[in-house]
DNA sequence: CATGAATGAGACTTCATTCAT
DNA sequence: CATGAATGAAGTCTCATTCAT
């Protein structure tokens, strides 16, 4: 019944192999979409047979589960920096480059969206989405709630809710753009984005 | 409810079939995703042979760019009475209400999303989507660039470039937001729609 | 969802491609055994295509219940002919005898041997047999009570539930030693079902 | 309860592991049949790892032939206290409510079938069930055959032998019993194996 | 025009077995 | 002696596509 009796341990080789099969994982999702992936494609990427991948991830969908939880903790990770930053209008801007660049390395709009869209129809992915989306929300409001002594903007609470909402949707869009429109001229973005951010930190 | 709410048109026999099929590979795309859905899925739905399909389509992929591209359509349809409306906000909040009801009549955030996303891989969607994005981005821009006693905003065209920019972001982000938070409290929506709308239109 | 949406249908196509089908597995299964049997097997014996054993039956352990239930049957065939018969004994030999031979064509001692082995661990193979025993039981049971002048034996329920009970498991019996004793000379067996027959029928 | 009831005996090293091994794939065997457990199952369940079984075994079917051989000896050795016993039908008895009670310490009718069975296919077994068979067929034939004196009943060969084959049957057709019907009020069986017992030791 | 039976490739997954450590 | 990571073949099942009827 159990496949791996004596495995599931955190030594680091498994660590290490966890490691290479995601990020196979990560580029081939990213290639070809969650369904059109196919575990021979993760396998060979990440130069390891298939059997072996099933020593380290119960199924596709656990591989699939994972890179979903991963890419939103890469999420979390740029909304920290975000917040934090002196500069928000640049780090969107940044994050909007990379998305359009399609730098497989980290992050990515075409896996956010068809996360999102599968979202729409696996309630494992949908719980991890919420969960997440729920985090990064309460992040970013605390900040804005924040004073502006503590690097926050001293929004009420109710205010920074809906800026945080605003934020969330307009960063999101970002992502739809850079995915549809990989050779727009990046120049209209950083206006944009300028305007945005400028108009939406306004008391 | 019904399984073919914009399918009565009067058209010549094999244009009926054409949207028998259409309607009901829509309905499929929207509940499995365009890899997942399958062919048999869409014949029984369409209630027809599987090799009727074949006489229509030449293969899943044409069909999937069919809906690809009748959903570009709907989409510009919906611009299109969206700024003659006289109230953008409430189109756009319409427009969310239904993404987020997942009403699979018509339009749906998830295929929106899913087909952004297979723009990334796919050229011949990419293409589909780049030409509908440019058209539906002239129309807006043409909109607002047109004089207020038109109907228009009346703005210079660089300006209205930035401003279509900003809303076709900021209506892809509400397509990302209903997909991931089907459960959300539409309330604040309603609000940050309002606050971006009337600050969109401002000079 | 559904794999077979206008197939179901009793058409004699597929009656007649079923029967193959049931026809291939029986051989496969005798030969090899359910587990070690494959579909590739089954489909290679019927000649047909892998994936057209799935049309007519939905996975594997569906053929091997199908088996189940036909073995069943044909067990029930047999045993109906044998206590409508004047000679118990001779169709107990038969029925032996061709255990032994490992006639491929009906029945099989080797099936009969696993589906009870199955039994223990599979709940469907259990409620099949379980079911087909208990109907065998009543039957002969009914026979044995019914008048001598009805061809039957005149006895007292509760005596003739304790013949029946001896009756099959003496029968069962045969089948382990047809199983593993394919050399035996079978003029013992002729003797000893002779004895136990006139001594079960002895009031 | 405890896994492993037999297997303390004093043996060298290589002999308690062997032990171990067998209890473990006995265990296993008996849950899922020789073809459904899986060495990574019969390793957990042995508590070991699976390369270590191949250095005590070739391979798997080597362990099934192991453990068919060691069902054999059992078997044996319940033969052997089987007409050592003042009660034969106590004895028989006994091994039915075991069989039927599915107490995986020693014995198993699910075993005993699927060996069987196997025998049909596999000529390791067939020999290894032919040979042990006989060797019982002999033992009891001898006990039937000794002087009432010496305990046994004092038959002369022949009418011997076909009470040994009357026994093996109705033994082994307890067990298929067993297996199928698992629910079965064991009372009626007590008394059919106290009818069966006293009419077989008749003259 | 329409059917749906049929195919073959390919998907995911399991497993007996080997081997470097 | 012992481990358990690794492999490759094989198993079950699905699916886009074709074709005789």
């Amino acid at each position: 019944m159990n496949a791996r009796p004596t495995c599931g341990k955190d030594t680091p080789r498994a660590e290490v192999q966890r490691e290479r099969i995601l990020c196979a994982a990560q580029k081939c999702f990213i290639e070809h979409g969650f369904h059109a992936a196919s575990m021979a494609n993760i396998a060979e990427t990440a130069q390891m047979s298939q059997g072996l991948l099933y020593r380290y991830f119960e199924s596709k969908s656990a591989i699939v589960l994972a890179i979903v939880e991963r890419q939103l903790q890469e999420g979390r990770a740029h909304v920290a920096e975000l917040h934090s930053s002196a500069d928000l209008a640049a780090s969107i801007l940044d994050t909007y480059t990379k998305w359009q660049a399609r730098d497989p390395s980290v992050f990515s709009a075409a896996l956010l969206l068809e996360m999102s869209a599968e979202a729409t129809r696996d309630p494992q992915i949908a719980a991890a989405l919420s969960s997440s989306d729920r985090r990064i929300f309460a992040d970013v409001q605390s900040w804005m709630v924040r004073g502006q002594d503590d690097g926050g903007l001293g929004l009420p609470p109710d205010v920074a809710a809906r800026r945080v909402l605003l934020l969330e949707a307009f960063v999101h869009g970002l992502a739809v753009i850079a995915a549809r429109q990989p050779d727009r001229d990046p120049a209209p973005l950083r206006e944009i984005i300028d305007t945005f951010v400028s108009r939406l930190l306004a008391p």
